[in-house]
DNA sequence: GTCTATATTCAGATAGAC
DNA sequence: GTCTATCTGAATATAGAC
């Protein structure tokens, strides 16, 4: 509607030439095909592990890789379609794990356990994922793109309500808590792990699982 | 540093005009001197409460109040130094609510449930700054201007963990629970809270604190 | 597969007229 | 106190040389 189109306008102009490209190898073996862009996906990602998706820019990751911005556009689209890779790679895994824990039909003690469990050996190898989910939600929530994400967090959110209100129906959890906001109090808590869990990996995930299944089941009350 | 001064460049170019700026007073009080002012810090804290700092623009808070971007400068010196003030008013309030329920000193029980209260109780007026300690930390953590929000942090953990140990050493809490992990736990969760009991305000925050303290002491176990 | 050069758009911010 | 007009810088992205 009415948009200006002059053709003016050269904000950048001549850029600082940097030193050299930084080659990291002198004659490697030919990568199957794409192993380069698997290895700018990993770079990628721990960008936006650190600082998010939006706050990264594609000249981040570019010089992170020692190229400039623009030659990232002959692996990728956009800076999007890394991301989504990056989501992708992340529901693929811990979606299954959820089905997986709830196909089990242990009791709904086991079940939660084995949802908590599962959650949180997702976030080690996902931290970008989960980092992103955290930060840029409402931004990726308006694009059709990324419809997918509020799809899997709706079969996510059905698994452990489901299992939490079998474990009241069978005496084993208290009736007085109410079971959406439980889930919800449980799920941020692990997400949040990703951050102090963080590039230091100062904690296993492992040891975090141990304590918040301890602290989730029987308070922090001594006995 | 060789800058080109192209004397081009003209982003924007004619904007429509907006039909008038919606004045919402027809003769009121003089208005002490700055409550426009303020009214104006609600409306960019409302949007920073939706979508954090850095993904709300300067000219989004000037549109919202059917002002043009550049007349917001009148105001404020910059965008930081609006949240500066949405910042500094939640420290205010919540830090000295922290010191009161330690100074109380009653038994650890009583000191970690006045904590978690006051934390909950500072979630609805202070919606923006907890949406922005979340999304915005690491972006506001590299400049001095806010070093203050890492001196709060840090006392807060004190305060909170010293509460937790001397629960333990008292025979109150459990001691297979590492205290500051605890914290931790305790504090990303609750701050969670303001993104559910949001804009729509469907949960109060008092009720969010019952559920909450009710869980964290005695777990998800029937008794 | 990378670089050079640049288009395009949008961000925060400013000067001065009204 | 607001608007007009614009600056300056930075972001995503592209085209074509090498």
């Amino acid at each position: 509607m009415g948009r200006v189109t002059t053709t003016r306008g050269n904000p950048g102009g001549p850029r600082p030439r940097r030193t050299a490209p930084a080659r990291r190898h002198g004659g490697d073996a030919p990568a199957p095909v794409s192993q380069r862009r698997e290895h700018l996906v990993r770079l990628a990602a721990d960008l936006f592990a650190e600082k998010g998706f939006q706050a990264t820019t594609v000249r981040n990751i570019a010089q992170e890789a020692g190229i400039l911005s623009g030659s990232l556009y002959h692996h990728f689209d956009s800076k999007e379609s890394i991301v989504d890779e990056i989501l992708t790679g992340y529901l693929d895994e811990v979606m299954p794990a959820y089905r997986k824990v709830v196909a089990e039909r242990g009791n709904p003690r086991a079940t939660v356990e084995g949802l908590v469990r599962a959650a949180f050996a997702s976030l080690a190898p996902h931290r970008a994922a989960v980092t992103v989910l955290q930060n840029d939600w409402s931004y990726l929530q308006g694009m059709d793109r990324f419809a997918y994400l509020a799809d899997a967090e709706r079969e996510a959110e059905r698994m452990w309500v489901g299992a939490i209100k079998a474990g009241q129906a069978e005496g084993l959890f208290r009736t007085d808590i109410d079971p959406g906001l439980t889930y919800r109090m449980i799920r941020d808590t692990i997400r949040l792990a990703v951050r102090w869990a963080g590039p230091g990996g100062r904690l296993d995930t492992g040891a975090l699982a141990d304590h918040y299944v301890k602290v989730m089941f029987d308070g922090v009350n001594a006995h």
